[in-house]
DNA sequence: AACTATTTATAAGA
DNA sequence: TTCTTATAAATAGTT
């Protein structure tokens, strides 16, 4: 729209890329807001130019924070700080565990200063180690296909993994302190 | 733009806001994709009707994950997961000086099955129960002012007080199944 | 920043 | 919903 037609594509020329990214973004904006008011929906727009400068819109007695918990909620039905917790609590069952063992240890080797793990509780850890390692790599290099309109199952489980993967770098430090 | 102008306030008829709604989203997700290529912008689209149907848009290559970590950087020039981490290495100091002590006791009653808290550590648990109680009541009730195209320096805190919640709850935990 | 010729979006009707 | 079309709105190129 305007004096001619322009292909969908880069705009090559950095002085026209602004202008036109000035102009669309004001027309984007006042379209969210008419959008926003005409069907009473909650709209969340934001966007980083080229440069790193970022815009946003955010509907009428909003906030992001409360649009992030939205989106968390339809998106896995999941209330993922209470999955987090859950998990912790599992994994703290096994730390328990863990713990019991050092206080048998403690109370078989009474008087020393320091422990060694025994060589079971080294392969453990070692496990816990290389799949906190390997989800953190999913969780870097997840990239779910682009496609409009829809959800991203893929975010969920990368979250799920980054909270699953700090708990359990969590408990290797606590084992660790506590050896 | 139609064959009539139409002023920017809710459509009071339901089916004529919904037919509203769905061709306006349409245009809007047009508008961000264009955007989104012809200036090599990051948006991020997402919206909510009336009857909590979501739907978003975001541009190629990119996912929310990613948004909500640039958007955090942006806002508050801060790697969040790092400010976690750091946070619970602090605290797991503190919990190896506990686990010492426990030692210590276990060390001093050696031969019993259980063992109690004594009163300075019973304090110190209730202290840290209080913060973190009083940390998701600010959470919960934190609703910064809506502003339009600016940023939300309050939901940062937010966060930050949700992750340090989160460890301390943690800490708690750990520290009840380590007694 | 303005201007305006065009293209694009869409309100109303079918 | 989907299509059509008259009209309003957005904007590309120009000044």
């Amino acid at each position: 729209m305007g004096r001619g037609k322009i292909e969908i594509k880069l705009i090559q020329n950095p002085t026209n890329r602004q202008v036109t990214y000035s102009k669309r973004r004001n027309g984007i904006f006042k379209k969210a807001h008419e959008l926003s008011v005409l069907c009473d929906a909650k709209v969340s727009l934001i966007m980083f130019s080229k440069n790193n400068k970022m815009h946003e819109y955010i509907g009428p007695g909003l906030s992001t924070k409360k649009f992030i918990d939205q989106y968390r909620k339809t998106l896995g039905d999941i209330d993922l700080w209470h999955s987090h917790y859950e998990k912790m609590l599992e994994n703290l069952k096994k730390l328990k565990d863990t713990n019991n063992k050092l206080r048998r240890q403690i109370r078989n080797r009474i008087g020393e200063g320091s422990l060694d793990m025994d060589d079971m509780s080294s392969q453990q850890l070692r496990t816990l180690e290389e799949d906190m390692v390997s989800a953190i790599a999913k969780i870097r290099h997840c990239q779910p296909p682009s496609r409009r309109h829809s959800f991203h199952p893929h975010l969920l489980c990368a979250r799920r993994e980054a909270l699953s993967a700090a708990a359990t770098l969590l408990l290797i430090t606590v084992y660790m302190c506590s050896s």
